[in-house]
RNA sequence: GGGCAAUUAGCUCAGUUGGUUCAGAGCACCUCGUUUACACCGAGGGGGUCGGGGGUUCGAAUCCCUCAUUGCCCACCA
């Protein structure tokens, strides 16, 4: 063993790091241990570590290591996420500065600066990872744009289309004019906008009068089709059957009745563009209206704009509005606030726009997530209360628009032959679509040149949804070895933002895939916020730079400081980084235990003293408690508590009370036994703390002694389970109560600790004396008596009906003794009286259970018996 | 507009089925300390009518009602 000077965190680290990469060791590979498996959320593959990211690795680290050191065979699969979208609005971005427009690019132009770019700036995030400190089997790297996972792909979008899960279909969709393609439902975000409220009359048709409509969008009116008005409506009965004039295109459009239109809301006069609002959409094809698409893809008027065209809506809105006003068509404009849809991704505000688009439907795969979720508790979410968020999702979802005009992505395997609806077929390789496509055409001399596959790509998340069954080769190979062996996973963690996106849809996967569920437990982390719980974001700046606070505390430091501040599964966590100063003085004070063991000479000859013996017996006892404790949180996920009851396990109980009890005198040798042993309790110590600090321990266990590649703490095994001895752990709190008393008594007296004194105990309690080696060590004792009766000229305190004394030279302030023991009486006098009432009450004493009537009888006798201690003691003194 | 959660010490949070261990933890704070592992330390200590009000009960932080405040999710009202 030996003392290695300071302790240097980044030189440490490395050297762990690259020691536990070089024997492999967070490598798994099937044998006949049991298997813990997770899949990380693949972070973006152009992203970088970020607070959310630390968090959520640390935990899935701390979970792998600790199934590692219950000699599991611990699988942690890593990668990345190709992000259609928000990668391609990247490489568009920086093509641009390069003063190249994507239009101009051919698709596999465009493919090839992508995957340039992907190669130089991508998997940055994993190196970052390693910094962490988490132990991913790497050679498992995923990415979900490699070939073998988009083949994976391809084969479930085309198995799901011949089960007529998947068809194309016209409808109205969310599109984001910024990127220029299709959004699912659950990219577009609501947020709250200062609009106005635009109230426009329109003409009547053959009269003078007007009808008055409220817009909030009045560039729509240039593609208007319909007026409606309620048939219950008082207020325009004399509209009915009539014909309405549309500003500026003076286009004639029908007024129409549907009972759809609120009473209460502006006007009563609701103006329909069908092309261009959802619900305008159901009332045209309800009453068989023209749909007018006035919008470019870039969301600038087309010709129908007319002198409008080419400008981008929220100019035209302004301008349409400045001339409806010229024309006196304007009499009213309020202050309005409504929610705008806006684009997850660009924040672009998104349009409702009609176009052709693939979907899959979804009422068939959520039956059995609903099921295993909220009826079998087949899978766990945690926390729980997010099941309600769950099931009204899946309650209430709609079919999923797949299809996305990006090319960043795996390209929708459908070839069409024709310009037919139907003239197109589906199928996993270009031949195999010419072969369907000759069948389907009955026309055998068609050739690949007549098939056109769709120019769209998938939604990046109809990819991620197959992640723990593609990583394992599970689409393609559906029996392999490595599917049976590691699917189902077991724990999956990951932020509540991507419930429905990745969660909801792994399980419709699994269960369609594999008729079996992805994972068994999921593990919602909360979201990471600053001190002031505002969430973390760029334009606030008040997101620390991860790579620096791991440079600054040291990762096991900002590991166990994240750990420390996330409470439960789903809570949010207010970012502090004194917590992360609290981690690093916790390593600190570990390896100054282990300076301090390390430091001892050892003796062979001088016995084990018995202060030694009792102290190490407890804390053997003291640490299978703690350890139960620590298994028992970790079995509810309870991660905080876990670490905070290894935290005080350590620094209190090891260090504060175990160490302080075994200490050898000063220049004072060690016996072996004792040495031994404590060293023997040190390395339990750094295998339950190793999930969350890896390399600290790791760096001790290896000074501790010299240990073989099979021998390092990250592949060893937890102790072992024993029996809690509860009696031991009981009369050790009397006794470390009575070394506070002791040390209370020497402050408020101002003895030094360096001063031995007399003890003296009336035992009143009849307690063991098991621990009175420890007192006496512990309270610098030069004497202690058992007495039968009060010390005169000597301090006192009590524990519990017992009195202890020590002796003081010189004068006792008696006014002071008095005083203090009179409090004492009265309060335990006041507390006897509450009990004695409780136990007067016939009520009580006849519903409550015996084991509480028993507790305050206890409880009553002894308060009697510490109010006879305090009279007697008080008559002594005056 | 609908749904869900939260409100406990200065701060961040525990508190399982109402009653032993119920008013707790960590940090912060105060006092003392050059004890030879550690001041990133040690020892000792103060601090909360459990958001307000009402109810059920022998007994409520815990169950019910109500009000207030905050947060989250969902929703096509122009």
């Amino acid at each position: 063993m030996s003392d290695s000077g300071k302790y240097n965190a980044k030189v440490v680290e490395e050297k762990w790091y690259s020691y536990w990469m070089k024997n492999n060791y967070f490598h798994s590979t099937p044998d006949e241990r049991e298997p813990y498996t997770i899949v990380i959320p693949p972070p973006n593959v152009t992203g970088v570590l970020h607070m959310g990211h630390m968090l959520n690795n640390t935990i899935q680290d701390v979970l792998i290591r600790r199934a590692r050191l219950q000699g599991k065979n611990a699988c942690w699969v890593p990668g990345t996420d190709h992000a259609s979208i928000a990668t391609e609005a990247k490489v568009v971005a920086k093509l641009r500065e390069q003063g190249i427009d994507k239009n101009d690019l051919t698709r596999e132009e465009f493919l090839k600066h992508a995957w340039d770019w992907t190669n130089e700036y991508g998997g940055v995030i994993l190196e970052q990872l390693k910094k962490l400190g988490c132990s991913c089997d790497w050679d498992r790297t995923k990415f979900t744009l490699d070939d073998d996972m988009s083949a994976s792909v391809i084969q479930s979008f085309v198995e799901l289309y011949n089960k007529g899960m998947i068809y194309r279909g016209y409808r109205m969709v969310n599109w984001d004019p910024e990127a220029k393609t299709t959004l699912s439902d659950e990219e577009v975000e609501y947020v709250e906008q200062n609009g106005k409220l635009y109230h426009i009359n329109y003409k009547i048709e053959g009269t003078d009068d007007v009808l008055t409509v409220a817009t909030t969008r009045p560039e729509t009116i240039l593609g208007d089709t319909a007026i409606c008005i309620n048939p219950n409506d008082e207020r325009h009965t004399h509209l009915k059957g009539k014909k309405a004039i549309v500003p500026i295109c003076n286009r004639v459009i029908p007024i129409i009745e549907d009972d759809y239109v609120d009473l209460e809301f502006g006007t009563g006069c609701l103006k329909v563009t069908p092309a261009h609002d959802v619900n305008d959409k159901a009332l045209g094809d309800k009453h068989n209206l023209e749909v007018i698409d006035i919008f470019n893809e870039d969301a600038t008027l087309n010709s129908f704009g007319l002198h409008y065209k080419g400008k981008d809506r929220f100019v035209v809105r302004k301008e349409i509005a400045e001339e409806l006003e010229g024309l006196g068509l304007l009499p009213k404009v309020e202050n309005h606030i409504n929610k705008v849809g806006t684009s997850e991704r660009t924040k672009a505000v998104i349009e409702p726009r009609l176009s052709d688009q693939w979907f899959l439907k979804m009422d068939e795969l959520v039956q059995p997530a609903l099921k295993a979720v909220l009826e079998d508790q087949d899978i766990k979410l945690y926390p729980k209360k997010i099941e309600n968020t769950y099931r009204h999702w899946l309650e209430n979802i709609r079919d999923w628009n797949i299809s996305r005009q990006l090319w960043w992505g795996q390209q929708i395997p459908a070839y069409y032959y024709g310009d037919a609806k139907d003239d197109f077929v589906v199928a996993e390789t270009p031949e195999k679509a010419l072969l369907l496509a000759k069948e389907k055409t009955n026309n055998q001399s068609l050739t690949s040149k007549d098939l056109r596959q769709d120019a769209d790509a998938l939604d990046t998340w109809f990819s991620s949804w197959l992640w723990p069954i593609s990583v394992f080769d599970g689409m393609r190979n559906p029996d392999n070895e490595e599917m049976k062996y590691y699917y189902p996973t077991n724990d999956l963690v990951t932020g509540p933002d991507i419930i429905f996106f990745w969660v909801a849809r792994m399980i419709f996967a699994g269960y369609e895939f594999k008729n079996e569920k992805p994972f068994e437990n999921v593990y919602f982390t909360g979201i990471v916020r600053d001190n002031q719980g505002r969430k973390m974001s760029k334009q606030l700046g008040n997101s620390p730079d991860a790579l620096k606070l791991i440079d600054d505390y040291s990762a096991d430091a900002v590991r166990a400081g994240m750990m420390l501040l996330s409470s439960g599964a789903g809570t949010d966590l207010l970012f502090d980084e004194t917590k992360l100063q609290q981690g690093k003085a916790f390593g600190n004070k570990i390896y100054n235990a282990y300076k301090l063991i390390s430091g001892w000479e050892i003796s062979d000859t001088i016995e084990q003293p018995e202060a030694s013996k009792v102290a190490l017996a407890w804390y053997e006892a003291k640490f299978q408690a703690s350890f139960a404790e620590i298994e028992d949180h970790f079995s509810k996920y309870r991660l905080s508590d876990a670490l905070m009851a290894t935290y005080k396990l350590l620094w209190d109980d090891f260090c504060s009370w175990l160490l302080e009890m075994v200490k050898p005198g000063y220049q004072q040798p060690i016996d072996r036994i004792t040495f031994n042993t404590v060293i023997s309790f040190f390395e339990d110590n750094l295998k339950i703390l190793h999930p969350f600090m890896p390399f600290l321990t790791e760096e001790l266990w290896h000074l501790i002694a010299e240990r073989s590649k099979d021998e390092a703490l990250i592949v060893s095994l937890y102790p072992e389970k024993k029996e809690v001895d509860q009696k031991i752990l009981k009369d050790f709190e009397v006794a470390s109560e009575v070394i506070s008393g002791i040390r209370a008594v020497r402050k408020e007296k101002n003895i030094s600790f360096k001063d031995a004194i007399e003890f003296s105990i009336l035992n009143n309690e009849n307690e063991s004396n098991h621990f009175d080696s420890v007192i006496e060590k512990l309270g610098n004792i030069s004497e202690l008596n058992y007495v039968k009766t009060k010390v005169d000229g000597a301090l006192s305190f009590r524990v519990k009906s017992n009195e202890y004394f020590i002796p003081v030279s010189g004068a006792i302030d008696l006014e002071a003794e008095v005083k203090k023991i009179t409090e004492e009486l009265q309060y335990t006098e006041g507390f006897l009286k509450s009990v004695q009432k409780k136990l007067a009450n016939e009520r009580f004493v006849n519903n409550a259970p015996e084991a509480v009537i028993a507790t305050e009888r206890k409880k009553e006798a002894d308060a009697l018996a510490k109010i006879e201690t305090l009279k007697v003691s008080l008559a002594a003194l005056q």
